[in-house]
DNA sequence: GATGAATGAGATTTCATTCAT
DNA sequence: CATGAATGAAATCTCATTCAT
């Protein structure tokens, strides 16, 4: 399973997706109706069991519809996938940038997301299902391998930046984003087993987690 | 999903097991077989794709052989946790005892841990996929949440002793208990997705954050 | 094997009906049709060899309609056995409630049903196959038997009332009833394996016997 | 169904038997074994549910033994019923020829049927699977339409007799032979449903019923 | 003689997808 | 736009039968 909360552009690309460029007020308003019930359906009965007439009762709707406004069940998944994860980006990213020292960004960036899932629980775990379940079509792989890779860069970024002030220690930034990304995301699938999980504390645990594991050892070096 | 690494013991009781105690030797070896089979075809393909067909496709064998060793898919399932958690087990179990201090002990649980993962890769991907999808049917869902409270006990107890000792920080318990775990799986869903991931620099870089992010801070303060 | 003359009401609930009150008439009319093929092949080829791929080929249908139209080959089994014995009831209940006297009654009833019998071969041998063949599963023998020990208080009640009114000798009407309604079924399994056999005439026979081996013993005695 | 008190002799041609003329002693005792467990499980289990592999461990052998023995499935069905058959013969038969006046051996021949099934329910709630369910075949259907109506001779005999002596009162004897033979496979298949049955006044009902039902009007003519 | 192993046909059922209306 | 109807592929599972040991 890829990092969740990294896959955040290029996942367009994941599933084979025509897009039509132009698009009436009442497709969009279809599209989104059927695009939500396949997010519930998928976070409250997993990948297998969420199929088109599923799908459908949960809208209301006859399964005919679903088909005529995507052209394929893959199809609709890209779009789930592509609503959330731009969704979320919107979200997040605008307080992203305007934070202040590396370790108060990452303190931020794993703040966010993690109100974010508390916020979206369904959605994320349809996302989930679908990162852990689309995984051995060769093509997906290699995109969501792909997508990870590029989508790290911003954890990396402050990770280096810190590193770089002299604000964290020494670490493989590479491996310590994923590290970062991981803990987010484990909080997520713990939740969708555990629902009275205290998700926020969770997100605290985690932030002094990687503030006090990744600060530079102090030059007195009292320890 | 929850936490692989600390699904030790009562995973029998997952499944519905009906163990008959004395197999013949090539009922045992074509057991062996198929499960061989079916971890590597989770592995590669993952749970939706997993039929009973290509497993036996892929063992060279008919469809037929597998119902005739395994009364039912889920059963086959049953067999692929059991053995690939037993031989986990048998690993990892004997050095956790034998570690000396709570930091080392944590340090030794995750090393080895993160070990065993690079020499199974298949089976802790099998396994992964068993326990992601097959949480939806109620008993599966409860009993894994169940095990999973009860086993991360290892790690709590480590924990706490650490903070008894002195020797960590003040945090919760059970919620740091569930990262340990959760930022070694991480190692192995990255490894699947990035084959190319140097899986051992990853465990040491795991083990360095916890070492310096669970240590309490010195009462010197120096920061 | 239960009296088949006599399950006439409670058999909604042998199989567990799902009834959708509003039907289209292009889904009435498939249902129909499936229905009927299911009769004709339960009646040409027995419980066992009737397979849905069967009816449906006789149909002239794919496979996949009846289960398009049927949840399940028991809903299918159960709307068979529904739509012969509604058909049945409507066919006989006006005609037994304006009959005179007990005895007069109960010729009639005999009469009506094979006459009934004689104009829906296949639809009794269909629901004779159900009968016999449906009964392991527990819930529906029970409900059989129960169905069965309730209508066969119509019968019982004629006899009764015959034997109080001095038309009937003495005899256990409970026995007796079981006795007709399997006399009558049996005019029906002997015409299966021998179509030639002229049902009316058997049924002239029957009417006899009971009427003669049924009639009080003349006081005067003279016999 | 066809009447399975009448078909006593030609059985062995319903199915296609191939007659090995000498058997080892071991050889007819495991194929009477395995008959014996066959019978068992059709009775309980119903025919659709009497697979080779429950006819295996009813017995506590392996499935391979009945092939062995057995060439197929419908030899052993063949065998069940010639087994069957020819001890009922061996009960009911002697009894029948010292029988005095056609009314009398017209009692007796009922009730020994019942007392016989009575004594072998299993085997007859076995032969009546069998019967019920082997219809389809053609040649089958056949033969047993044969085998009742070469049968029904002994009955048809009896009832002719009576008339003819003056005791039975006009009828037509083939179908009233068929009427007593059906009343009294009645009382087994009620049995079958209802164990709790009192066989042997089922049987003294079905004696009254026709020694009233066909006894000659009295010339006085009281009625 | 006996048995476990293996196979392939066939059963029910689910489901994505196509099509006519 | 929307929908019900239809289809065929594929999945799991049962089972009679064949075969090697």
């Amino acid at each position: 399973m890829c990092p969740l909360g990294l896959i955040l552009n290029r996942l367009d690309k994941l599933f084979k997706v025509e897009s039509r460029l132009v698009l009436s007020f009442i497709e969009q308003t279809r599209r989104t109706q059927i695009v939500n019930a396949a997010i519930e359906v998928l976070a409250e009965e997993g990948y297998a069991r969420t199929s088109l007439a599923r799908i459908a009762t949960h809208a209301g709707i006859s399964k005919g519809v679903i088909t005529y406004h995507f052209k394929s069940k893959d199809e609709l998944f890209a779009e789930v996938f592509r609503q959330v994860v731009e969704d979320a980006g919107l979200y997040i990213m605008p307080h992203i940038k305007t934070a202040g020292s590396p370790r108060e960004r990452l303190s931020t960036y794993i703040t966010l997301q993690i109100r974010y899932m508390a916020e979206h629980r369904s959605a994320l775990l349809a996302i989930g299902q679908l990162a852990y379940n689309h995984g051995g079509d060769g093509a997906g792989a290699d995109y969501i391998s792909a997508a990870t890779q590029d989508e790290l860069g911003l954890l990396e970024q402050i990770l280096a930046e810190g590193q770089a002030t002299g604000e964290f220690r020494p670490f493989d930034c590479r491996i310590m984003a994923l590290t970062v990304s991981k803990a987010i995301e484990a909080a997520l699938t713990d939740w969708a087993w555990n629902p009275n999980l205290n998700l926020l504390a969770y997100g605290d645990e985690i932030v002094a987690l990687f503030d006090h594991g990744l600060q530079a050892v102090s030059p007195a070096g009292a320890r």
